[in-house]
DNA sequence: TTGCAATTCAAACACTTGTATGAAACTATC
DNA sequence: GATAGTTTCATACAAGTGTTTGAATTGCAA
């Protein structure tokens, strides 16, 4: 056991480097470096650098995917088994967004890291996300749960576009707020997250019960 | 000039190995034995290995956006210089789609090449994509004009959310045909073009002049 | 203190990568 | 058919990679 300094003292220089600097172009080199501790420790500790990056990924990515769970879950009981569906789609990509996105000067190294992750897809992370669908699964059931109407195609489908405009208003990110000369304000999740959900909200309910959507412009 | 014999084999052959197992673990001397050249080769006809693959993908990503501009001025001459909101999201989204959608079995080896180009993005490739800006401006000024009410910022975050969902399902196709169980089919490439846009044009005119849209579910 | 395991360290290993070289083989022009 | 320019080729190069090794050091228990 002992006394786990270097370890995450990796683990954290990792991140860093990661986050900044992107998969692509940091070496174990760079890492220990940062770190202050010997090339060999890495393989010492992690038993490789794919190792240490599935490390990395997984522990955020089950925290995100708890978040995201524990909003779901507290939903539903709140409704008695069924939430609104604006609440599991918030409860989808609210975490994810708000991980990622929100004033860059304040962005957790955490959340960088994530972005990267999101952008640049390396081996180690890949096949950890091929696991990710399971937990996809359940909110597909919560969604069914709550439009028992709709057909599980139609579900699908909304929850693809949900996950597809939070993750690419992600990993493009730069993009959009260049293109439209700063006026899309990414540094205001909430309003990103109302945005997603409301749009994936009309995906999902429309052409029948879109009475059900009274909060259609509850954006922000 | 000459034979161009070699030059044209390396292009395919590279293009080939790209699409078939990405660009991370494809080398010049995979590429070289695949075309039947000499390592040599790569370096004197394109310079560097960067230069090819920039090369490979300008050629493929200029025939996309030739396609799109095709679809939009067209849509806007017959329109008198303004088009409806869902031709111009069609043009935006439907010769991408279209290019890399479709059965497997048939779908083209630039097909699959841009699909990995959109996974897994390599510096060369990001390069580009950052010039493509000045492209999707034209597509905002499009949508400007058939939605002269509506806020630029809302105009953005459309245009941002349809590529978005475009991007996304040809990333992500594998795990929604899985998640899914095949319910998803994503070789209907029309009908996926259809639900994309039909999306983004309720995104995009949601709370006011709602009746412009009675091709709601045109989807095929 | 002694002994033993866990950890650190410098160094080297094994391998792959893209690129450069210079001679050889072509090709076309005069 | 000699010549100049282009293209091909085998080979070497230089640099960087993750990983391994085995000795040195540390920390802790007996």
């Amino acid at each position: 056991m002992a006394s786990d300094h270097t370890r995450s003292a990796i683990l954290a220089a990792a991140e860093r480097l990661y986050a900044d600097r992107g998969f692509g172009d940091v070496t174990l080199r760079d890492i220990v470096a940062e770190a202050n501790v010997n090339l060999a420790a890495v393989n010492y500790h992690f038993g490789s650098k794919d190792e240490l990056i599935a490390e990395l990924f997984v522990t955020r990515s089950i925290a995100t995917n708890r978040e995201r769970l524990r909003e779901l879950k507290a939903a539903e009981e709140q409704g008695g088994g069924r939430a609104p569906i604006e609440v599991i789609l918030r409860a989808l990509v609210g975490p994810t967004l708000r991980g990622c996105l929100g004033p860059e000067n304040q962005r957790s190294t955490a959340a960088r890291f994530m972005i990267r992750a999101s952008i640049e897809s390396v081996p180690p992370i890949r096949r950890i996300k091929n696991r990710e669908i399971d937990h996809l699964r359940k909110f597909a059931g919560a969604m069914r749960r709550s439009l028992p109407d709709r057909s599980d195609v139609d579900i699908y489908w909304g929850l693809n576009f949900a996950l597809a405009m939070a993750h690419h208003t992600i990993r493009e990110s730069e993009r959009l707020t260049k293109l439209s000369d700063g006026k899309c304000d990414l540094d205001d999740v909430e309003d990103v997250v109302a945005r997603v959900v409301n749009v994936a909200t009309m995906a999902l309910t429309a052409g029948k019960a879109e009475a059900k959507v009274p909060s259609r412009i509850a954006a922000r």
